[in-house]
DNA sequence: CAACTCGTTTTGAACGATCAATGACGGCAG
DNA sequence: CTGCCGTCATTGATCGTTCAAAACGAGTTG
């Protein structure tokens, strides 16, 4: 093989040809349809296309097939932790695989996007997109649906039960519910759940999960559940207030890592000043004297799991429990659905729930703290 | 504007003509060469394609002029910190200004990113490359430039200071300088630097920065210099090792934030077993008495830096001090120096160098601990 | 032995744009 | 009035591939 690149003087189809004695379609064939070339004409068109280091141009093919072998997806800013990152990481190598590549554009708004997806459509840069992080009143799935451009959503369209696409997603209920059994398992019965507000179809789903497995063995739900919008300093305020509430969880089931990461330091904080003392306390926080109970540290024990398993869940410590997603396979899917799409092998749309396991780390690790 | 998308029967060049009463090339020429065409002419073209929502076919026009208007960029793994991610959103970003998209790819290795690469150029899929994370021994330059194939590199030729591509990178000793001068300014005057073994390109980079400041001040050096591979876990060994030396630093100036952190952990635990030790002694009585030395712990207040401002650094506690490259700035360059090659605006090969800010947070508030 | 089939290979014609060269037109000098 | 020039607009050729249909040759069959 090898053959220097020259530029502008690559190997063509006709080349291949003269050099293997035979025509143009006849190549063609060779590589997209095997089965019409006579096996011994076949290895002597390979050994031609190997000996000339010679691959198809991709514009040329590209026009002649109406088709790019090119999928857009959407870069989503990194406010996820790295999630859509190793996401898009499982996308390109599932593409590759079956011979398509990954074009990848950023986009500030769902507007932006669409305006780069109509611009896309409109020049035949790429042949399907890829969706990635659906949420309520989405207007992708309808504006790509409505120009019969095929598309995959990775996350169920909420909201809209009945929508007629095809998507692929994580059972975000399951995965939180494994938390819940998981806790469960290791003797706690107060188990509160750190969500987002109500409104978002990720959040709702997870704490249904919650919900789910809470009901099913039959624990207290009064009180337990908090709602804030995803960051640390909310949930930190939120933990702290949890603690101070009269009979405080044992252990807290929370909506993302980020969420959880709030939920350690709060407790960080508690047991540092509990050890100081209230006079010595750093920080900026203010709890007040709380702790004046009965016990050491109350419920500055509390067991804790996160959502997405992102990289900070093994640079914080205690190692962050947390339900991870099967990205890979995920990516996968989608790429499959995808494909039998394109290629018309597929007319009922796909629609795919997949199962993220629970990853524990230390987070968890404590018993619930003795009950009075 | 608008016009449904129907598939199969989109407006070309030549409707576009129909539509206007010019002809083909005039189409063309009043998006590529609007200077060619006469105003009044031109209007009406416009018109024309605005009304017919035309935009020109990429395959036909690649086939054409045989370029794709793709650049194609290797993803990385994700240890990075996000630093790979928030440089392809910008880069993504800055392609799309010009007219330019971005195709990504994951590799496993150099040799798989090769191998990628060769794909690609001989399927004229895409225009040019951007290589990201350059090293010693970087097999991708000398192999794309003896294929003529045009790149711009994010990173210097570490070793190969005479090597004739163009490069884009960030002044990392200038970043580390800048992070010591800060702790000088600050009263620091034992300032050790924790990094990578020697031979990677971007650590002695960051090694010699220190070095350049720390000589300038007249600062200490010996016993003051450390390295591990990039991690926590090593980071926060050494860190130990160095609180227990004779005369331990009251400063940190770290090659990484995954560093920086690891020696964040390791001050935290001391902290933390000091207080222990304080009530171990004390039994459970009032401690606060066991403070009064200076009001500081020894040693375990020693201010730290890292590199990279990860959002890592946002998240611990105390917030990390750490050098922020200003990747929005390097993607420009890296895709204006691209272009130029493209174009031929461009032969001698362009070596920039552009300067990180150090973002300042908790971590290196600490004033140093008295002299004993 | 002509006709017909089947498997394989070849030939002409796109795909939709741009490049290169040519044509039409009016103004201006000889 | 002729010839030349510059500006704009047009036509034919081309990029490299795949599609559609036709040609070929060897077997089979009536």
């Amino acid at each position: 093989m090898a053959a220097a690149h020259i530029p502008g003087n690559r190997p063509t189809v006709e080349s291949v040809a003269r050099h293997a004695q035979v025509s143009r379609q006849t190549v063609s064939n060779a590589l997209n349809a095997p089965q019409r070339v006579r096996p011994d004409t076949l290895t002597r068109v390979l050994a031609a296309i190997d000996e000339l280091g010679y691959r198809p141009n991709a514009a040329a093919r590209n026009l002649r097939t109406q088709s790019t072998r090119l999928l857009a997806c959407r870069l989503l800013p990194a406010a996820g932790g790295g999630v859509l990152d190793r996401f898009l990481h499982a996308l390109c190598d599932a593409a590759r695989d079956r011979g398509y590549d990954v074009l990848s554009f950023s986009a500030a708004s769902d507007d932006a996007e669409l305006d780069v997806l109509q611009d896309l459509l409109r020049r035949t840069a790429v042949d399907a997109y890829v969706i990635a992080n659906t949420h309520h009143v989405d207007p992708r799935p309808g504006w790509l649906a409505g120009r019969g451009a095929p598309f995959v959503a990775f996350g169920r369209p909420w909201g809209e039960p009945g929508a007629a696409h095809s998507w692929v997603d994580v059972d975000g209920a399951a995965g939180v519910a494994a938390a819940v059994e998981h806790l469960v398992d290791r003797g706690h019965r107060r188990i509160a759940f750190l969500g987002w507000p109500e409104g978002s179809g990720v959040g709702d789903d997870r704490f249904a999960g919650w919900q789910r497995a809470v009901a099913a063995h039959r624990l207290p739900e009064r009180g337990l559940v908090l709602r804030a919008e995803d960051g640390m300093a909310a949930a930190a305020a939120l933990t702290a207030r949890l603690l101070d509430s009269g009979l405080p969880p044992t252990a807290v089931v929370c909506v993302s890592d980020v969420m959880a990461l709030g939920v350690l330091r709060a407790l960080d904080d508690r047991r540092a000043s509990d050890d100081r003392g209230a006079l010595d306390h750093r920080g900026a926080q203010d709890h007040r004297g709380a702790r004046d109970h009965r016990g050491v540290r109350p419920g500055a024990g509390m067991a804790v799991t996160g959502f997405d398993d992102s990289p900070l869940a093994t640079v914080v410590r205690p190692g962050l429990t947390s339900v991870r997603q099967p990205l890979e396979a995920v990516a996968e899917k989608v790429i499959e659905v995808l494909l039998e799409h394109l290629h018309g092998d597929r007319t009922a749309p796909a629609q795919v729930l997949l199962q993220p396991a629970l990853v524990v780390r230390d987070s968890s690790a404590l018993p619930p703290s003795a009950p009075e």
